[in-house]
DNA sequence: ACATTAAGTGATT
DNA sequence: AATCACTTAATGT
């Protein structure tokens, strides 16, 4: 595990006395699929970085509508979550794990200091940022430019490509959430999609053809 | 065997 | 595309 961490911070151009502290001061965390990592309302404490599995972030209001923003993979970390954390705001983020994933967290008490100090850190973060912010607007367009129908086939298309595998694990319902649509009009789009050869379906599980 | 959850479908707005 | 109302199928206890 500390090898990932290792690897990804050095990939990123991350000094070697950088990364030992954050391998210091940091800690793992494990998470099961289907496990909350970040709940919303709390202003949370660390930024993760994914060292295996896949997280989705998800943008909740108050009632019950959500909306998922983008995925983090392997290597990739949520600096959109040091812009609430600095400004001591709470988030209106949920962070789940999509699979079983291992994490590396770091206090964010930490964060002020390394990008101030550290020309690579600052890069790595912002590069983060400009990433996230990216995704953000690929969202944004999908959810004003696409017809449900053809939303739906591109989040199945993206989950593929995020899990490297042609399964997806979901129910209607909690594809409908992401979707922040209902699943009555998610199962007749899917069978739709089924009947045009693009997609099989079983109990929770689709298989991407 | 029964209860619960997931998925399929017609009709209506 | 959303909602309601109902059916059928799969799964858990």
């Amino acid at each position: 595990m500390q090898e990932s961490l290792k690897s990804i911070l050095s990939e990123a151009g991350i000094e070697d006395e950088l990364i030992q502290e954050i391998q210091k001061v940091g800690i793992s965390k494990t998470a099961r699929s289907g496990e909350l990592i970040i709940t919303p309302g709390s202003t949370s404490m660390y930024m993760p970085i994914v060292l295996e599995g896949l997280l989705s972030v998800v943008r909740q209001d108050g009632d019950a509508n959500e909306i998922l923003l983008y995925y983090l993979e392997g290597g990739e970390t949520c600096a959109m979550s040091l812009a609430c954390c600095i400004e001591g705001k709470r988030n209106d983020f949920k962070v789940t794990a999509e699979d079983n994933s291992v994490l590396w967290m770091i206090p964010m008490n930490y964060m002020d200091e390394w990008i101030q100090n550290y020309r690579s850190f600052r890069k790595y973060v912002f590069s983060s940022y400009q990433t996230r912010f990216d995704e953000l607007l690929e969202t944004i367009d999908s959810i004003t430019f696409l017809n449900l129908y053809d939303r739906l086939y591109k989040y199945l298309l993206d989950k593929k490509q995020a899990t490297k595998s042609y399964e997806i694990n979901m129910s209607h319902e909690q594809i409908a959430q992401h979707l922040n649509t209902s699943r009555v009009v998610v199962s007749r789009l899917l069978k739709q999609l089924e009947n045009e050869g693009k997609i099989e379906l079983e109990r929770n599980r689709i298989s991407i053809l």
